[in-house]
DNA sequence: TTAATTGCAAAACTTTTGCAACGCT
DNA sequence: AGCGTTGCAAAAGTTTTGCAATTAA
């Protein structure tokens, strides 16, 4: 059923990946189109999510979802924060160090098997809190 | 621009309200429309998005993002962490109670305005854990 | 060689929206 | 009466997918 993950080395692959490990702005799949296309104009959109799909499974890369429509993407798939602008929509990384011991709080609590968290932090960043 | 939100009380936002808040299971949007057609048949995807929306911005109700499409909404707006299940897709809350301090050390650190934050956990639920 | 991957295009799915009719207040 | 809200249907926006051709290993 599920296609073989990352088996080939394609151009569209590495570019895709190099492109999102490039920015920090946590592009959406269409801003990784737009980019990737600067490289190689014959990409389609059809390509640009399905190796974002095959390389969110094979956690290389984060996928960070957000709103209603449309995820963004992190190169950076280390454990990490992020914060959204509530104004400007755009996306940054936290950066302070991980909480400690919430996964196991959460297992005691709920008898759950807790593998990860996420924490999103939400307001205005420098530049819009300036202009509210 | 903006519509008036919430000046008037219609059956339909009623029934939308008082199913969200009765169900624990964080219903998507679609959830909530087959719910609420069980008591207004005539009800439409366009009246339970809109007031989804309405209920959203007047922070009567959660909305959580969660994967590519679909959020999921909560009846329960007070501050709380949620627990997806990678296996079954459902949705429950994480009862700990809320991390101090988080808000204001990540102010402090980016220099941005911190209004609030979300954690989301991950892992298996217990009847899932129990299939692995 | 062969099977993963791509390009193309259509489809699927979720959410939004314009408009006339309806119905709270 | 006034206008917020609904139902209807079409549109918009994002993501997925079937298929034949291509290409990495």
């Amino acid at each position: 059923m599920k296609p073989n993950i990352l088996r080939r080395q394609t151009i569209q692959r590495k570019i895709i990946l190099e492109e999102l490990k490039r920015v920090k702005t946590h592009p959406t799949a269409d801003g990784i189109f737009t980019l990737a296309r600067k490289k190689i104009p014959a990409i389609t959109f059809g390509t640009v999510y399905r190796n974002l799909n095959l390389l969110r499974d094979a956690g290389k890369i984060l996928e960070l979802t957000c709103g209603r429509y449309s995820c963004r993407y992190d190169g950076d798939a280390s454990q990490h924060y992020h914060f959204f602008c509530l104004k400007c929509k755009n996306v940054f990384d936290a950066c302070i160090p991980a909480v400690g011991n919430l996964d196991r709080k959460v297992s005691q609590k709920l008898k759950f098997q807790v593998k990860y968290h996420r924490i999103e932090f939400y307001g205005y960043c420098q530049k819009c809190k300036a202009k509210i």
